[in-house]
DNA sequence: GCAAGGTC
């Protein structure tokens, strides 16, 4: 046993430990084993002799989580979850980390926190220092912070020489992080679980979760789904003139591209067919170059796992840590591009001399001199993924073994010189107007070479010569249609998230993974990801609420409030509060609202959900929507995911496939049967979301569909539309001697033609068996009212001499008066001067003030 | 049964 005051020193994972025990104590060290190995030496510390233990933890010793009482699902309320304690429990209670690092912490003076560079980083510190029962304020005992850039010799020993402190701030900040994810994850994902699991049959899943991360991921499939799915294809049209040289057939490239109006091509077409020849305006050559790759970080890998190798990101990583624990690559969690200085670049080169794929040209390389790399990015972790020792396809595995290779060919790309090549451009014009051809020829295919599937296309062209003419061979008119996108590739998915900061290096194949693993998207051919009907469901649910649950602004604003905990720029807790006050305003709004999200999973999930019929066109996609007629009775696109409430027990009908001006939605007319029944036309957009600021109080409706599922809505009679032919102006004939409403005639009464209250059910009956009763533009100079022309019944018609055609006020023409007859109305006289609902005195006022208070707190507003 | 972040 040794007397010499002992140094701890913790590194975040077992490989950091290792190297900084070897380089310090240059390789003479003895281990031992425990929870995680220890390392230990003799060597100098701050000037004196001293022992060190250098040992690790293994990521994260704690994780956050909600006392025991909070586990139970049915006795906690999701929404008290926000008032929660935290507790902070051991990540892996088996591997016995804290209790490794007490008894490793036993008799050592000084302890020297390796942890990894970053925030997480600097939370597992204070973890550590947790753990061992290290002081920051005992100067006897001290704490201090190693920060490295990387685990060579020259950035250990330089951070011996600087040791720190450990930064509370970022600790804190991510403590934060660890508090605002688990609670609003959990309060939601328990919220929708239990309101949905067991509703509907055909819903199947364990748990349907939420996340601040999870949810954008499966939002960004899910737009894209929307996007493919509400595709209106257009017609395009593109000249292709063909020209025979040099025994070379080449299509030439139309200037304008395409056209998207036939006859405007045809025009053109006719001009270059009469033009018969082409001419070269312009022949240009340029010299172009295409770049060597940047170090490969773990983002990177993980794109091209998916695209080239068609290994999802999952895999495409433990298989890339495999590697890495057999020591064939460098550690594969990386943020960076860019190698540190010191990297030996042909040290790691030589060991893939003996490749019997690319040895010979390394050997080239190293021989030639190896071109310096593209700066790329350091993001103060880890260096590019590298190869570390040559692997043959029997010592690692043929699914390591591509990845294995992957890793080689870029780090060899990152060496090799660029890719050079010529493009030549040629300009023709035929009958004014311009066309051109491309061609290309490689002159240096530098690390194309090594990593063929970036080569450039070689596409060679005969000689022209500026002025030259020559015969056009053909001229095709192309007609194509513009098609929507496919689906979203894994590939791009991973763009998409690392572009707006959702999950990081290590937990980007993770969420992806759990959106499978969930059933929100299922994984086909190509690696694209394919939303399911759960998912599309979940996303257009949070849409119809608050679409902020479901976009990547959601993580942005996290992050954005715990950065300013990091850089002490706001206190811990003032900032968790803040975050959790919002988020809780946000969980009670989604709750409450929830019935929009539960109208989306009836629609798709429920027993009836099968038996609706086709029955009028959405305005949007211009496809058919489903009736669905189980209550409430509605309207389901399946291709916008969108709902639509129609009025409770009367019948729907298609309106002669008449569509509404405002939103190209197809017309349905709503009838009450039997003899006292009425009809009006409704258009399901504008019934569901009336178009007119104030429609909802203007005419004393009570509730609008967005206040309930089976609210009264605006149907045309309620419209104020001024040119609409459906609209309450149009159809509108005078006030109601009943109500404040009006009557307007039904449409569709024929023959039992009548006028009926858009408020009350007042009903006039006009004269039976008139081939046609129309209201027409004019207004009695009298009353206000719409002037109606009749087409009577030859047969039966009341004019004399047999004429058939009548125009006339219902209040004071005496022949229209004499003809009418009233039905749930005590009279039918004229009211002074009111007609039919036209200027009448309450203006088009504003909403109650209801704008003023966004209770989903939008995070714009902040 | 629930989040996201480390790491094995």
């Amino acid at each position: 046993m040794t007397n010499l005051p002992r140094v701890l020193m913790v590194a975040e994972k077992p490989s950091i430990a290792l190297s900084i025990a070897s380089v310090l104590s240059h390789g003479q060290m003895s281990t031992r084993r425990g929870s995680t190995e220890v390392h230990e030496f003799d060597g100098m510390f701050q000037g004196f002799k001293a022992h060190y233990r250098v040992t690790s933890v293994i990521g994260h010793v704690f994780s956050a989580d909600f006392p025991e009482k909070y586990q139970n699902w049915s006795t906690i309320d999701p929404q008290d979850l926000f008032d929660a304690p935290i507790q902070k429990k051991e990540s892996n209670p088996k591997a016995h980390i804290c209790r490794h690092l007490s008894n490793e912490a036993r008799g050592c003076s000084y302890m020297v926190l390796w942890l990894d560079c970053d925030r997480e980083g600097e939370n597992i510190c204070f973890e550590v220092i947790e753990c061992t029962g290290f002081d920051m304020k005992d100067t006897k005992r001290k704490v201090y912070r190693a920060r490295f850039s990387s685990v060579t010799e020259k950035d250990i020993s330089k951070a011996m020489e600087n040791l720190a402190e450990p930064n509370r701030n970022e600790a804190l900040a991510v403590d934060a992080r660890q508090e605002i994810d688990l609670k609003v994850g959990v309060a939601f994902s328990r919220f929708q679980t239990s309101y949905f699991q067991g509703k509907y049959q055909k819903l199947d899943c364990r748990v349907i979760s939420y996340g601040p991360c999870q949810t954008p991921t499966l939002g960004f499939c899910v737009q894209r789904y929307m996007q493919i799915n509400t595709f209106k294809p257009e017609k395009f049209w593109a000249l292709r003139p063909q020209l025979l040289k040099d025994g070379y057939e080449l299509q030439l490239e139309w200037e304008r591209r395409r056209l998207f109006d036939l006859e405007a091509a045809t025009v053109f077409q006719k001009l270059v067919v009469e033009g018969r020849t082409a001419k070269v305006i312009d022949v240009s050559e340029k010299q172009e170059v295409k770049g060597r790759p940047a170090g490969l970080n773990t983002v990177n890998l993980l794109k091209v796992a998916s695209s080239a190798l068609g290994f999802g990101p999952q895999t495409a990583m433990h298989l890339a840590e495999r590697l890495y624990t057999q020591g064939f690559i460098s550690y594969p969690r990386t943020e960076s591009t860019a190698y540190p200085s010191s990297f030996d670049f042909t040290d790691t080169l030589r060991a893939q001399v003996s490749n019997p794929a690319w040895g010979g040209y390394v050997q080239r390389l190293l021989s030639d001199g190896i071109h310096k790399p593209k700066s790329g990015t350091d993001a103060g972790d880890h260096p590019p993924i590298t190869p570390m020792r040559a692997a043959t396809e029997a010592s690692v595995g043929g699914d390591a073994w591509r990845v294995y290779q992957y890793v080689c060919q870029h780090f060899i790309g990152t060496v090799s010189p660029n890719c050079k090549y010529i493009r030549t451009k040629v300009e023709l014009s035929i009958g004014g107007e311009t066309f051109h051809c491309t061609g290309q020829r490689v002159t240096e295919k530098g690390f194309t070479a090594i990593m063929p599937w970036s080569a450039v296309e070689e596409k060679r062209l005969p000689t022209f010569l500026k002025g030259e003419k020559i015969e056009v061979s053909r001229v095709e008119l192309y007609e194509g249609n513009t098609a929507p996108p496919d689906f979203l590739t894994e590939s791009e998915l991973i763009s998409l998230m690392e572009k707006h900061g959702i999950g990081t290096d290590a937990s980007i194949p993770v969420h992806i993974n759990n959106i499978g693993e969930r059933n929100y998207v299922q994984v086909q051919s190509g690696r694209k990801l394919v939303p399911t009907a759960l998912g599309i469901t979940l996303i257009r649910g949070y849409q119809c609420i608050d679409p902020d649950l479901c976009l990547p602004d959601i993580r942005s604003f996290i992050e954005q409030q715990i950065t300013l905990v990091a850089k002490g720029q706001a206190d811990h807790s003032h900032v968790v509060q803040h975050v959790i006050q919002q988020f809780r305003r946000k969980f009670s709004y989604f709750v409450q609202q929830i019935e929009h999200m539960d109208a989306l999973f009836e629609s798709q999930f429920s027993p009836q959900a099968d038996s609706g019929r086709a029955l009028s066109k959405c305005g949007k996609c211009l496809r058919y929507m489903k009736h669905i007629t189980a209550n409430p009775p509605r309207l389901f696109c399946g291709t916008c995911e969108e709902v639509y409430y129609l009025p409770q027990k009367g019948t729907v009908k298609l309106y002669k496939e008449l569509t509404c001006p405002l939103d190209n939605f197809e017309l349905v007319i709503y009838s009450v049967p039997g003899p006292e029944g009425k009809s009006f036309p409704l258009c399901p957009y504008c019934y569901n979301s009336p178009p007119f600021e104030g429609i909802d109080t203007l005419f004393g409706a009570t509730k609008t569909a967005n206040a309930s599922k089976t609210g009264a809505g605006m149907p045309c009679s309620l419209c104020p539309h001024p040119t609409c032919q459906h609209s309450l102006r149009n159809q509108g004939v005078c006030a109601c001697p009943e109500c404040e409403g009006t009557l307007v005639l039904d449409p569709v009464s024929f023959p039992k033609w009548k006028l009926n209250c858009n408020l009350c059910s007042c009903i006039v009956l006009l004269p039976e068996g008139a081939h046609r009763i129309a209201t027409t533009s004019n207004r009695c100079p009298d009353c206000d009212s719409a002037i109606i022309e009749i087409d009577f019944n030859k047969k039966t018609t009341p004019l004399e001499n047999g004429a058939t055609l009548h125009q006339g006020c219902v209040l004071c023409d005496e022949l229209l008066l004499s003809l009418v007859e009233v039905k749930h109305g005590r009279s039918f006289v004229r009211r002074g001067g009111r007609g039919r609902g036209r200027g009448r005195g309450r203006g088009r006022g504003g909403r109650r003030g209801s704008k003023a208070v966004d209770p989903k707190m939008s995070f714009r507003d902040f």
